[in-house]
DNA sequence: CCAGTTTGTATATTGTCTCCATACAAATGA
DNA sequence: TCATTTGTATGGAGACAATATACAAACTGG
């Protein structure tokens, strides 16, 4: 198949207090992680996707330098950024209790920005459910 | 009572990237959605905050400042921060759509630093279900 | 009523960060 | 071979975060 890319992957948002440069990191991140890309997949080039998204290439090389810190991606010169197979994490507990203190602040927010708590109550559940019915390693 | 402060209300991390400012204020945000202040009670003035959190006064009265835009702090010269009964906000829709990408690549991001996929299930679920059990109104 | 203290605010400065323009180096491939 | 395609390195402009310092106004104890 494939019909090739009239859409960018992924939207950023100029103009948010979030640098572009971690928008795409965080955005990637989560493709990744639900399985987006196969392993050995090439993501589009850095001028691509630079260009698709109307930054300089930069940025998005600086994205993909950190992805590949974090063992997402092999960055090999004129092979592009290759998707790998990801070790599994040592899980901290620090880790754990952060991600419980960003989830309440970022409910918060949207409850304060007038979503009904119902709602966010049920946008957390289907996350959720999506979770457990998810492929064991995506990783 | 009041046993007057012995740990601060909040923890900011110096060498985040996110703003200490912003810390402040989504902390706070937080609080506030959860009623842990009712209206009229006040906030420490700001350079008890500041020494608390060991940075410039300037810092936490920039996050009042934003909080008190929003609608939730009466800042009058002289007395202090007053939390006031904020009016619901009327729902956009852009920003349910916004918590739940920004919620997907939060738990992407548990995922990726090893927190078990039906550990993070659990902790949405839990959060869930403290929203549907909490007053309707603490905004 | 007065003088000192307590409060939030205003201003200027310093250092850091983000993003870009530009140039570079190396592998590809026609 | 040699032009093109790739990621990378470097330098700089502008925005931003946090501070130090000074200010203005209301409270407080006498």
């Amino acid at each position: 198949m494939r019909t090739e890319s009239e859409m960018p992957i992924l939207r950023i948002d100029l103009g948010s207090p979030t640098p572009v440069y971690r928008q795409i990191i965080d955005s990637l991140r989560a493709l990744l992680v639900n399985g987006a890309f196969a392993p050995g997949e090439r993501l589009p080039t850095v001028r691509e996707m630079a260009i698709d998204l109307g930054i300089n290439h930069n940025t998005v090389a600086e994205a993909y330098r950190l992805l590949a810190e974090e063992g997402w991606l092999d960055l090999k010169r004129h092979h592009g950024a290759t998707v790998i197979l990801r070790p599994a994490q040592r899980p901290e507990p620090a880790r754990q209790e952060d991600f419980v203190q960003r989830l309440g602040e970022l409910a918060a927010r949207a409850i304060a920005d007038g979503v009904d708590k119902k709602e966010v109550a049920k946008l957390l559940n289907a996350l959720a459910e999506n979770l457990k019915y998810s492929k064991k390693e995506t990783l």
